[in-house]
DNA sequence: TATAACTTTGCAACCCGGTTGCACTTATTA
DNA sequence: TAATAAGTGCAACCGGGTTGCAAAGTTATA
């Protein structure tokens, strides 16, 4: 059973307010990640930079993780319960060309590099270019 | 021994123009990826147009790939001789969080990755985020 | 060689995602 | 309740990317 947005948010440290509830309520129901564009669609009213500002501080406080696909406009999607973005929490996303949906692959942790000498590892990306299942 | 610049954009089907040529020497010249902002800093006098379009030139022509490391302008490198930008000639990149320089590690290859039933793989973006070896 | 056809370049303008300043409203706390 | 802090809305701006169009340069054709 899923918890309330509300507390949700409280456990993240943010303090729930109607705006927040509602954007955590979209990122919920969405499958796949989202821009900061396509959100201001799903509200008629609120206003680009609130939504910003909304999604800055969910990224901060690791509610939500940001994905850089490559075609435009970052996207968002939630991080899991236990999900801290350390390099242990990362996973693969993958970008549907056809339908330009971006999935996090949660089951998929980013397979491990050696890199050269005297390079250290702080973070990956990992986005898969390809088909989905439903474009198929 | 490698080519005059001139033979480099023929055997890619690019007509070889003096502007093309003095790019092309920047990137040769270059240890890491530019990116076109970088790019136009590097000439006083040509257009910002110019140089974009060169740009695309030469990455339909595969004689350069772009690598978009998530802070900002999408960087380009050039490729390998023989490279067709095929997913076997893909490499893993290096963002250096401290010099903001971007690397290809040619000698990396990207990771192969089992995909969720019915997804298909078209191509692989993988940017590993640290310190380089310059900066450590 | 002259002319037509095409390619490349330069300039200007535009688009769009991201970001910030500031005033106003809403919550918190003393 | 007054004072303070946090959140929101509006407007404006910035910067990378992109396009239209005309001028300059190149190539092909008669």
């Amino acid at each position: 059973m899923s918890e309330k947005p509300e507390q949700k948010l409280r456990k993240r440290n943010i303090k729930p307010t109607a705006m927040r509830e509602l954007v955590l309520k979209v990122l919920t129901d969405q499958k796949t990640a989202i821009s900061l564009p396509e959100l201001e669609q799903k509200f008629e009213k609120a206003d680009k930079a609130t939504l910003y500002r909304t999604l800055k501080t969910f990224e901060k406080q690791k509610l939500i993780h940001s994905i850089d696909d490559g075609t435009g406009p970052v996207k968002y999607a939630l991080c899991l319960e236990e999900c801290s973005c350390s390099v242990n929490d990362l996973h693969v996303h993958f970008h549907c060309t056809k339908c330009n949906k971006t999935y996090c692959l949660h089951e998929i942790p980013v397979p491990s590099v050696n890199l050269p000498k005297n390079f250290s590892l702080e973070s990956v990306d990992m986005v898969v270019q390809g088909i989905c299942a439903n474009c198929k």
